[in-house]
DNA sequence: TAAAGTAGTTACCTTTGCGTAACTATCAAA
DNA sequence: TTTGATAGTTACGCAAAGGTAACTACTTTA
């Protein structure tokens, strides 16, 4: 379990890979995607997630460039897992109760 | 999703909810049962994982003091998904490459 | 020649997560 | 009166996570 969190105990990896689980998809539609996201984090997140055996980057020789971000078969056995959390999110999860000021 | 990482997306939260999945536990207890945690830490994580309701703190007024946790119906739903993100390491770890110096 | 589109990078800064070590409160037992 | 046990808290600081804004490189299109 710690080897688990060691590699996606931060806020936007599983978010990521929530977003991958049923498509490809380039670097700007995953900032498109996934809202309040900075550059910066997708990138250095999909470059740990490749670096960790999660995500494929494929780059194709284009002009303008492309690059598709695609999940492996480690990352694809995540799937079931992140829509639970996705799903337990949606049963248990209450509005705050609004402030009164 | 991002609720669901808002609440949970920290190192060690899963791996406290996972430690709680077949028993209550005291303080001591987790600290022990968890290795390389610091007591500041769990002392946080248990706090926002009460008010986030997952965890139940039960204080017990005895003398030495006891306090247990244990998951509440929230929390409890989240033990197979816990249990699940444990499997996929089992099934994907590999040892990093030894360093050759 | 300038603008537009893609996929980033870089510099700078703030916040959060986390660690260590020492300290507190309470009462019982030695 | 000192020690021991439990369940923390407090002070201090470092490193990682994360944000913003500006900039790069390349080529096509206007």
């Amino acid at each position: 379990m710690q080897r688990s969190m060691g590699i996606l105990g931060t806020r936007w990896k599983p978010i990521i890979i929530y977003t991958l689980r049923d498509r490809k998809a380039r670097f700007g539609q995953l900032d498109a995607l996934i809202e309040n996201i900075s550059r910066k984090v997708l990138t250095s997140s999909l470059k740990e997630l490749e670096e960790d055996g999660i995500v494929l980057r494929e780059e194709f020789k284009e002009l303008p460039p492309r690059v598709e971000y695609a999940l492996t078969e480690k990352g694809k056995a995540l799937i079931p897992i992140m829509c639970q959390l996705a799903k337990w999110n949606e049963e248990y999860y209450e509005e705050p109760a609004p402030l009164i000021l």
